[in-house]
DNA sequence: CTGCATGATGTTTGCGCAAACATAAAAGCC
DNA sequence: GGCTTTTATGTTTGCGCAAACATCATGCAG
């Protein structure tokens, strides 16, 4: 899995010949040993004002860049943060993203993405990618779908989140909230507002774990009144806008009196909601429509619509410190952040 | 710049004291010398096969993932491609991104991804980052701002592909399209359908030089014409859809017979077409709004945009084989590749 | 059977840096 | 002033691996 081709000039040499600037080029120019440089940047407290500002002038002049290949290996930390996402195609994950890179990069380490796409095979390649570049930490906004990468992320001995869900049986350490919990709030908000034959499109099955537990809540709220679920999805992915017209002409051929539709994901409920007005249905007053992950699309696109609110961007900063945390050798105390969700209503139901 | 703190258990250690497996745990296990692991991994033909059988089963067996880390300081090649971003915000250049990624890894590279911001000591301080991590190859889809910058990277000696954009004076190697051409083309094609009073929506200075250069675009094609312009805008970033009403606003204003918008993002031509709708303005009957990107939310949502469509994936896609290319020393023969853009005409014009 | 490729493996060395230890100088202390 | 403690710096060593070179078979032509 290394790479097969052989760099032109990567040979320690510059085009024109120059070797790189080491720490022993700038410790010579400012007259002191290879170490002082290195505390001059790890530690520079200790070393004295008047040193540490000729070898801070040395290495101005020089332009030298520290090699933190080479120190990450010596210091037995490389500096890196693993994140995996699933596919880039939902910008669900954006937001999380920044906010992570935000809180770790102040504390100098660097963000190594990979996309583990729906394929097991992809998911394995990319964990050994990620763990071959020895991070300090890892952030899976991906959901683990073997065993063999579950193993192999414990046996690495890496601090591990795992965001956007609270596992009932996590790796390590972990930020979201609960989907099954959010799925039940959704159908209850539409339950008290007034809807009664409530349907839910998503997926039916396969690699969307986290949409297969918004749809138990679905169904736990059903059930909790005595209503018969109704379900419409696939097991395709991923699931979009797109598929809008579809399933919705599903929903009404098989349940043609349903009053409200639930959506696992707001891209679905976008496509229900263009697909219903299209067709010259009353939004929200004959059929309502609510969605889940309030993206960006939702509301200002002038859809308006009801969804489930997620912190994004806290989840991204809450993974930053704890990682942080645990590499700061004090315990942390909490390791399971819950940051639930909101239920936000809007004009779609 | 680096990891201020230490980490709890990567002393080589795992948790519960065991070593790290190297290939030396490798070689002794398959009865081999630690050597001809490391030819199994990078170069399997060389060995015989009946031992690539015996490491390949030692490598399952201890589940050894090799260091990459200690294989780039000894090889000089990291494996990684630096990618700088601007920021998050706008997910213009997720596509570009996933192209990328996919293209490099297969070849085994992995994605150090980084956002500059709108500071231009961030962006210094990125690239003083990804630097440090001896990329093999650098993609900066953001546009860099500081002599000290280009400097930085230009001494480094590593692979360069500016994308976005195809710069005047191009640090290495470029992948993407003309913004000047681009505005131009708009704006021809609005004035062809007939509208003559067209304005245009975007910054109006700092560091968007690409929305910059699509104005310049606009003012040529008007001149062309003898028409005056329309420039609305602002200088901070970033630009979004929640500033539609105001720039609308302002351009009944000032301009109150304008009959079409020229806005420099999609997300900036969905808030005025939006708040254009809300005022009850006929779109495109009274006034007509045109984008730039065709971002996902433009066509679905039901905003039905006219737009320039950039292909950002392919843009990911020839900025990895660019830097794949220059690391197979055959030298390439093309390292500005244009790809070009298309104007999309929607119901909004 | 010699000689000389060719293939398969082993040995040595160093990538650039930081940990650990060693030393030297300065600063307190009674 | 001799003593320890503290502060500032230097020296040695090794992180885990791959390049370069060395070695040892084996094959095979003449």
């Amino acid at each position: 899995m290394a790479p097969a081709t052989d760099p032109g000039y990567s040979d320690g040499m510059e085009k024109d010949g120059r070797r790189r600037t080491r720490m022993d080029d700038v410790a010579a120019r400012a007259g002191v040993s290879q170490m002082t440089v290195s505390r001059v940047i790890r530690t520079p407290d200790k070393v004295a004002a008047a040193t540490r500002a000729r070898v801070n002038a040395a290495m101005a002049e020089l332009a030298y860049v520290p090699d933190m290949l080479a120190g990450g290996l010596a210091a037995r930390r490389s500096g890196l943060i693993g994140a995996v996402i699933s596919t880039f195609e939902n910008a669900i994950f954006a937001e999380t993203i920044a906010g992570l890179t935000e809180t770790v990069e102040t504390e100098g380490f660097s963000l190594l993405l990979g996309a583990s796409g729906y394929s097991l095979e992809g998911e394995e390649r990319l964990l050994h990618a990620i763990l071959g570049r020895r991070p300090d930490g890892i952030v899976l906004t991906a959901t683990l779908h073997t065993p063999a990468a579950r193993q192999l992320l414990v046996g690495s001995g890496v601090a591990i989140v795992e965001a956007w869900e609270i596992p009932s049986d996590p790796v390590d350490m972990a930020v979201g909230f609960d989907n099954r919990a959010a799925g039940q709030a959704m159908t209850a908000a539409l339950l008290d507002i007034g809807y009664r034959r409530i349907a839910f499109v998503g997926a039916t099955g396969g690699r969307d774990v986290r949409g297969l537990r918004r749809r138990d809540g679905y169904r736990v709220a059903l059930a909790e009144r005595g209503l018969p679920p109704r379900e419409v999805g696939s097991a395709a992915l991923p699931l979009g806008i797109e598929n809008g017209p579809a399933f919705l002409d599903e929903i009404l051929a098989r349940f043609p009196d349903t009053d409200a539709v639930f959506c696992s994901l707001d891209a679905l409920a976008a496509g229900i909601l263009l697909a219903a007005r299209r067709r010259g249905l009353d939004v929200p007053g004959r059929l309502a429509v609510a969605g889940f992950g309030d993206f960006a699309i939702a509301q200002p696109s002038g859809l308006d619509l009801t969804t489930v609110r997620i912190a994004g961007r806290a989840i991204g900063v809450h993974a930053g410190h704890l990682l942080l945390g645990r590499m700061s050798k004090v315990p942390l105390e909490e390791t399971i952040i819950d940051v639930g969700f909101e239920v936000v209503r809007r004009s779609s139901t």
